[in-house]
DNA sequence: AGTCGTCCTCGGCCGC
DNA sequence: TGCGGCCGAGGACGAC
C-alpha cells in the first residue's frame, strides 16, 4: 500500500503535471472529497489554472494550484496516481495489481490533451481542498533525534500510555510510517512494538537511526514491501535473523509481527 | 489521550 | 472438483 516511498514517488511523477493548464476536472465519485471538498469546488479550484508544485508531508501529496487553494490527495490503501498514461508503480501490494476505468476516482485534464487521474479500487483514500498540513508532525524522511525523542519519548503524564507503534504510526507525531514500514523498523532496531514504557537515550537513538537507515534502504530495494520481515509476515513465519518463530497480535488496531528473541 | 468501529473491495480460504 | 459465502487486510477519522 502506498506509505511514504511510495507517496514520494507519486509526488515526483506530478511533477511532470505542474504548469499545464486544466481544462476540465471530473470527480467522478462525490463521496471521495473530504472536508467540504465536492465535485463542483474543485473544478472551481482548479479550471483555468495550473499546479505549480508538488509537495508531501507524510503520506499527504500536495499539489499547489495558482491563486488557489492547495490540492491534496490521500491514497489510502490502494490509490495509484497515473499522469499521461503512466503509472508511477507497476502495482500495489493489496490491490488488484491492475489499472481499470472504474477504479478511476478523479481525472484532471490538460489543455494539451494530457491527464492526471486518481486511481483507487478500495476507495480509502480523499481528495481535499486546503487539507490542514499543520496537522501533520515532522515528516518521516526528515525525521531528527530530537522530532523522534518528542515523538515516541518519555510520557510524563498520568494513565494509559500507547504502544511504542501506536506512537510511530499515529500521523500527528510523525507522519508517513504505516504499518508494514512500522514492523519493520521496529525488527531493525530491536524494539517491541508492544511496548509501553518509555524510552532510554539509547533505544531512542537506535529507533531514530532505524527509521532512517529502514526508509532508504527499502526506498534503495523498491519499496515499502520489500522488508526483510515481509516473507515471514504471516502466522507460523520466522524471523529472518535469529529463526525464532515470529509472534502476531493486533497492536494499536493494527496486525503486528515481531520476534520474542530479539524484540525488548 | 487512547481505543474501537467504520468505511470499501478483493483475494483467499472455508465448508458443502 | 466446484462454487458460494465469509473474513480480514490496510489508513484515517469520528465516537466513546
Amino acid at each position: 500500500m502506498p506509505e511514504i516511498l511510495e507517496v514520494e514517488r507519486y509526488r515526483a511523477l506530478a511533477e511532470k503535471a505542474l504548469h499545464r493548464p486544466i481544462t476540465k476536472v471530473w470527480m467522478i465519485d462525490a463521496r471521495y472529497g473530504r472536508g467540504g471538498t465536492t465535485p463542483v469546488r474543485l473544478r472551481a479550484a482548479l479550471v483555468g489554472r495550473q499546479f505549480t508544485e508538488a509537495r508531501r508531508r507524510g503520506k499527504l501529496m500536495l499539489l499547489d494550484i495558482e491563486e488557489g487553494p492547495t490540492f491534496g490527495v490521500r491514497f489510502g490503501m490502494t490509490g495509484g496516481l497515473v499522469v499521461d498514461g503512466q503509472q508511477a508503480l507497476d502495482r500495489l501490494r493489496y490491490g488488484p495489481g491492475v489499472f481499470e476505468d472504474k477504479w478511476v476516482r478523479a481525472r484532471v485534464q490538460f489543455a494539451d490533451g494530457g491527464a492526471l487521474q486518481l486511481h483507487d479500487p478500495r476507495r480509502f483514500g480523499s481528495l481535499e481542498l486546503a487539507p490542514d498540513e499543520q496537522r501533520l508532525g515532522p515528516d518521516a524522511l526528515m525525521a531528527t533525534l530530537a522530532d523522534v525523542r518528542s515523538a515516541l519519548g518519555t510520557s510524563t503524564r498520568a494513565g494509559p500510555v500507547a504502544p511504542l507503534k501506536a506512537r510511530l504510526m499515529d500521523q500527528e507525531r510523525i507522519a508517513g510510517v504505516g504499518n508494514l514500514l512500522a514492523d519493520e523498523i521496529f525488527w531493525r532496531a530491536g524494539l517491541d512494538p508492544g511496548r509501553r514504557t518509555p524510552l532510554d537515550d539509547d533505544e531512542l537513538r537506535t529507533l531514530h537511526r532505524a527509521l532512517r537507515s529502514t526508509l532508504r534502504l527499502l526506498d534503495r530495494r523498491g519499496g515499502s514491501h520489500m522488508g526483510d520481515l515481509m516473507e515471514e509476515r504471516q502466522p507460523g513465519g520466522h524471523c529472518p535473523r535469529d529463526g525464532a518463530e515470529l509472534l502476531h497480535a493486533q497492536v494499536g488496531g493494527r496486525t503486528t509481527y515481531w520476534c520474542p528473541v530479539h524484540q525488548h
